[in-house]
DNA sequence: CACCCCACCTGCGTGC
DNA sequence: TGCACGCAGGTGGGGT
């Protein structure tokens, strides 16, 4: 499910919802998380503490709570943060609820169970984050860092976009969507970019994901809201999910390749390099 | 290192 | 109707 776009959405949905609220209590389904603190964890570090900021880096979510503990989300494919009133009907395949004062329940459900909920004691660097890119829209982002990481990759282009250890959030979706608005081939070895070509695709990341943050994110199948709603940002889409449809510039059909064992999607004509 | 592939899960659509 | 197969917004561990 949630890239970048989507996590953000999540983000500004819940904080002025729950900062300076207390975690009551946590209720821990029967299943776990791909990465899930044990119970005791859970049940030691986050009742009775409020939240002081919600922060989001690529794809994680970062709660800041009081006393210094981080409570660290991550959504995997499927993962949704449902903010309900208390005592909500149960859904199906909700593995944490967290009962915040005020009467409201934050409910992670997650079909797949990709997803990670790890809390952090105090002073402790939540592991994941090791691992995490820099922020597309950090100004440590320049054309000239693009070109100097990816000078002597063969990988190709599309698959370095979305490697997160070096630039965070940008998932299957929109890796095709900027590369189609930078007007190029997904293959292309990530090396032969000129300095213009890696202008062009920071330009269009941010423009990019601006957008879809702006349209409350892309629902292709799963994606909510954390009040239960769908983002609109699909409607926009220029290539993903649209193989064999006209190109909307060109009129060619749009290409579906796999590459790194995840679909790709471009426009033969409009998209140059490889 | 850089790069590739697969595992981790469940559900849904398609085609036989 | 039933079943097998392929595919799905991500990450990380292991192999080459």
């Amino acid at each position: 499910m949630p890239e970048l776009p989507e996590v953000e959405v999540i983000r500004r949905g819940l904080a002025p919802r729950v900062l300076g609220r207390r975690i009551l209590t946590v209720v821990v389904g029967e299943k776990r998380l791909r990465q899930e603190s044990s119970p005791e964890e859970l049940q030691q570090w986050l009742p009775g503490r409020a939240i002081l900021e919600i922060e989001r880096r690529g794809k994680y979510l970062l709660f800041h709570l009081e006393g210094g503990v981080t409570l660290l989300l991550h959504l995997g494919m499927t993962g949704r943060l449902l903010l309900l009133p208390a005592a909500s009907p149960t859904l199906p395949h909700v593995h944490l609820i967290f009962e915040i004062e005020g009467g409201l329940d934050l409910a992670f459900q997650d079909v797949r169970r990709f997803g990670q909920a790890l809390v952090f004691p105090p002073g402790v660097e939540p592991a994941p984050l090791a691992q995490v890119g820099r922020e597309p829209f950090s100004r440590q982002v320049t054309p000239a860092w693009l070109a100097g990481e990816a000078r002597g990759r063969s990988r190709a282009l599309k698959n370095f976009l979305m490697d997160g250890r070096l630039l965070a959030g940008i998932g299957n979706i929109y890796a095709s969507e900027i590369l189609f608005a930078a007007r190029l081939h997904p293959a292309t070895p990530a090396g032969h970019l000129s300095l213009a070509d890696w202008a062009r695709v920071l330009k269009e990341t941010r423009r990019i994901l601006n957008a879809a943050i702006a349209k409350g994110g892309t629902t292709v199948a799963d994606f909510l809201n954390s009040r239960g709603e769908t983002g609109l940002f699909q409607l926009e889409l220029m290539v993903y999910g649209l193989g064999g449809e006209p190109c909307g510039k060109c009129g060619r059909a749009i290409a579906r390749i796999s590459q790194g064992g995840r679909s790709t999607f471009f426009c033969p004509r409009c998209q140059k390099g490889k």
